[in-house]
DNA sequence: CGGTTCATTGATTCGCGTCAATGCAGGTGG
DNA sequence: CCACCTGCATTGACGCGAATCAATGAACCG
């Protein structure tokens, strides 16, 4: 698992630029982030310590354990966030998608790692900065506790999965989670684009690739979902599918 | 799984004066607590909207679902929460003990349901004015945030062992756990009080009661770890079991 | 068009779950 | 004080769901 290229590479100081200049209003993520709650003002002031960020698919955006220089807007892409065990085993443990934020627990050291799924554009702040300008507009410091009581709800949410959900239901909960955050976003809640790959789907879950595989297969021959593509899901038993996540 | 008795029950009135008179100064939990930063003043301002609720082993908190209408700081005992599916299997998704804080999340309806494990002594907070409290003292909201970011982390460790690790490993990452928060209490590393049942560290762990306790046997056999009773574990070989947490 | 990467499918294995029996401690009543 | 019950915990025999090992297929790309 290499390191393939990292988030301060070339293209931070040509859009640092780029923060300044174009303002946030245009920005399609604006009402769902952390930034919904600020004031025009205030959020000229977040946009004064904000760097844009581009990356490709596989960079590195840092690795767990590394001092926490910086916390991130997902503006466009998606992200994917791991844990390593010393022999290789790896557990990811979320993935962000455009509005989500890098870094709601503060922490001084990461405590996983951060890569990019697909072509990424990232709001990034220094965590220092960030820190003090907390402080200074509690509504903001307000939203992020906000925001980590959510990530709370999904991890317990993610635990019930991992610790006692079959194959199938793990599948399920996972498509239909997937779906409701696009819709979130505006999409459409299907068909779904999934932009990581089959390892990526079996270590968030928990599984293999080859088992998520087969449960694929499987859905698709009991009719509850199509594979037009295999970046693609059609959802064609919505309730179906939500039965099968709860357990039913 | 039967209602046993319930938070409002008869102790509390009595121990609402109990909270006015005696102050937090001789509380055991006082610098480990969400309380430790907050000044005399603030304290005293906390303690108008706390009650001091006891109950006894297997009482209810409240249920998944049900409108939150109290957050909590445990003082003496442990507490379970637990998510449920329909057909009643259950994942624990974290234990609380003296000094931990009962809904750091904020959320409007409590995501989890929570019951006692021992008897306990709980000081608890109507959240409406828990909240409002919050918009007045930004260290305490602050303290707040920085609790759910130690929440979220713990979390993503309890993914990495319930997505990757073997049933060893899982039960030496869970006395290891038990053992550090025993000593960030000033409790002794080992030997280990196990309040909780072999049902509820294979609800946490993923596993059931049947695996856990040939697991026990295994590590006991190892020499690994020293079983005095049921309900009391001997860390004999701590590197040991630190290198089988991590998967070595 | 060959090479590379990723997904699918099949055959087999294995760790943990399930089912069942036994052990053991604490509580209760005769 | 002991017989009995009751609720865990332990241990054993067996089965199953997902992992592992292995082969094939499909898309992409220089």
């Amino acid at each position: 698992m290499a390191i393939q290229s990292r988030a301060d590479a070339a293209h931070a100081p040509a859009d640092r630029l780029r923060a300044h200049e174009s303002p946030c209003d245009d920005c399609a993520i604006r009402e769902t982030s952390v930034c919904e709650v600020l004031e025009p003002d205030q959020l000229a002031r977040l946009r004064t310590i904000t760097t844009v960020v581009r990356l490709d698919p596989h960079a590195t955006l840092f690795q767990e354990g590394e001092p926490a220089e910086h916390l991130s807007n997902v503006v466009e892409g998606a992200v994917k966030l791991y844990k390593l065990l010393p022999d290789g085993r790896r557990q990811i443990t979320g993935f962000l998608f455009p509005g989500d934020f890098l870094g709601v627990a503060l922490n001084k050291t990461y405590a996983y790692s951060a890569e990019a799924v697909t072509k990424l554009r990232l709001c990034r702040f220094p965590r220092q900065r960030m820190e003090k300008l907390l402080h200074e507009l509690p509504n903001l410091e307000h939203r992020l506790l906000e925001m980590a009581g959510n990530e709370l709800v999904a991890a317990q949410d993610q635990m019930l999965l991992l610790g006692r959900k079959t194959a199938r239901e793990r599948l399920a909960s996972f498509l239909l989670m997937v779906s409701k955050r696009a819709v979130a976003r505006g999409q459409p809640a299907s068909p779904l684009p999934l932009p990581m790959s089959r390892a990526d789907i079996a270590d968030y879950l928990g599984l293999t690739i080859e088992t998520v595989s087969r449960t694929f297969t499987q859905l698709r021959k009991d009719g509850v979902i199509a594979l037009p593509e295999q970046t693609r899901v059609e959802i064609v038993k919505r309730e179906a599918l939500e039965d099968l996540a709860e357990g039913g």
